[in-house]
DNA sequence: TTCAGGATGTACT
DNA sequence: GTACATCCTGAAC
């Protein structure tokens, strides 16, 4: 019910991209509960998207994830030192995911925030509490999510989507960011937010 | 508030 | 060896 299933990332990228704007992700790390509402995502499709780790059929270990059943995690070492979460969408086989960029804290704040500066959130400067979780990096920093959870599904007790029957709100639509180098796919209005 | 520069490891050429 | 779906710090405005 609330829950999201498979049956909801088993549909066409850009969909379930907007379609989880507004849900909850819910991390459950040593019986505690983190959480936040979707408020940034981009789509990435393999099958004609240069900036796909996956373009065009590619199959590499760490591209194998993306050929996972719709609803798996795929989670990949950016930069040396954070990590990026995509949901895996469409039919296994098929390379295709949703990249989760930005929440809005919901439960587990304070845990949060030690998870990314070391220290409590009354510590916390204006600055850090502005940019907490407004980026792909941040997020799993925040929530503990690293490479252990590739591969995971996303239906299970860990890592799974929550959907609080809130409504989105206004969708916004643009370029998405960090992809300038992939030619023709840099400029593809796969990015959404509230 | 904006900007340049550096950190850091893996994937792939 | 080069590039990378990033973030932080510190300095200048």
């Amino acid at each position: 019910m609330p829950k999201l299933i498979r049956d909801f990332f088993d549909r066409d990228t850009l969909t379930v991209a907007r379609d989880l704007l507004g849900k909850y992700l819910v991390r459950r790390v040593d019986g505690d509960l983190l959480s936040g509402r979707i408020v940034e995502t981009e789509a990435y499709i393999g099958a004609i998207d240069r900036a796909c780790h996956a373009y065009g059929g590619r199959r590499t270990p760490r591209t194998e994830t993306l050929y996972a059943p719709p609803g798996t995690a795929y989670v990949y070492l950016i930069y040396g030192m954070y990590h990026c979460l995509n949901f895996v969408t469409e039919g296994e086989g098929v390379a295709a995911a949703v990249l989760l960029r930005g929440l809005e804290p919901a439960e587990g704040a304070e845990r949060m925030a030690w998870n990314r500066f070391g220290r409590g959130l009354s510590e916390l400067t204006p600055y850090q509490r502005k940019h907490f979780l407004n980026g792909p990096g941040k997020v799993c920093r925040a929530l503990d999510v690293t490479r252990a959870l590739n591969g995971a599904s996303l239906t299970g007790d860990a890592l799974f989507l929550w959907d609080a029957g809130e409504a989105a709100g206004e969708i916004h639509t643009g370029r998405r960011i960090g992809v300038d180098y992939a030619r023709e796919a840099a400029g593809f209005p796969w990015r959404f937010w509230l």
